[in-house]
DNA sequence: GTCTATAACCGGATAGAC
DNA sequence: GTCTATCCGGTTATAGAC
């Protein structure tokens, strides 16, 4: 990498992490390009020199944290006993949820929001990783290692766990008498919820 | 109710319902009284004669959400099965997350974006909702109806899984082709989450 | 590539006639 | 209680010097 190209790197890096924090408390609408800027420690005509709209930059944001999740998914396929693929995916999504809450925050934003910027690639990106969990649990039920439930309604059912711990850590919180709940809790959350899980799947 | 009583009220219910609408598609900060005033079919003036400032209306919004909320817990007190208690609330809850989604997603990105409006009362009220779930789920594992599960975590779950039908709803019509989730689903729905939690809980 | 200055516009809130 | 007109501060985006 020469110089410019590393200069180049680092700004967008600072660029996406600042917009990050803040699209996540404000969403898109009601965060600011200066906010950004002086959180990534740059003048704000600098992050337009970067990603020309905000709406760019926003996107941007956006599918960096599908890649990530899709990366996710990948642990599913680690091992052929569901058990322990379901531990390894709940467990490393609930370190994503304490590691790297804010993606996860601007996601379920623009979600809730009615997805006014999802074009086709995220959309498409979004049914691939559905579409091979999916099969896989679908393969472990003809495979005679799980009950037959719903493969689709499981899946909802561990993302929304699993995303609450991050999306809702403010509620959990303040039920948490002003405390966070953090990596200390981790493992006797990923537990909580694996138990749930595979209670109720496993024959 | 005198003529100017209901023209008062009239003209609340239509400015909050507004309000729940546009707020839960932009968040707090994305909303403009501009666009509420127009869904509400008022001039602007009038958002700002019934409330006074934009977070008093937004304010106003979350209370009502809360309040509907902890109405729906009472059913928890319905049965001292826990069996038929767990399905009534799942059931309420779903029911709701399809026929009142907008109140829900304001909730939701104000817990998202980090609880900025949230004072004393919505405090007081949430911890007051938790608490007396919390207590009857307890109350059950003594009576040795329900395994010795934590109740916090419990009610987590049932939290997000039950929600995420309406804040996610978005999502999960990318992921059904395009068709919204609605009422004709809402048994399955309900009939999978109920067993998740039975079969995670019940002896 | 960086940054100051500014254009062009839009937001919440209010004044004041009806 | 309703509504038009308007103020003022803040917003995205760009022009242009360095």
């Amino acid at each position: 990498m020469t110089g410019k190209e590393k200069v180049r790197w680092d700004s967008t890096r600072k660029i996406i992490d600042a917009a990050e924090q803040i699209f996540s408390k404000k969403g898109f609408e009601g965060a600011t390009t200066r906010e950004i800027a002086d959180k990534a420690g740059l003048p704000k005509a600098n992050i337009h020199y970067y990603f020309p709209t905000k709406e760019d930059l926003y996107v941007q944001v956006l599918k960096d944290i599908l890649a990530e999740w899709i990366n996710d998914a990948e642990i599913f396929d680690s091992s052929d006993d569901p058990e322990i693929a379901f531990r390894a995916y709940v467990s490393r999504k609930i370190q994503h949820s304490f590691t790297r809450p804010f993606a996860s925050k601007v996601w379920a934003m623009e979600v809730i929001g009615g997805g006014t910027v999802f074009d086709v690639h995220l959309k498409s990106s979004l049914l691939e990783w559905n579409t091979k969990k999916c099969r896989q649990i679908n393969k472990w039920i003809e495979q005679g290692k799980l009950r037959k439930v719903n493969a689709q309604y499981l899946l909802y059912a561990i993302w929304a766990m699993t995303q609450h711990y991050a999306d809702f850590e403010y509620q959990t919180r303040i039920i948490n008498n002003g405390q966070s709940l953090g990596i200390e809790q981790s493992d006797e959350i990923v537990e909580n919820i694996v138990q749930l899980v595979l209670r109720g799947v496993i024959i």
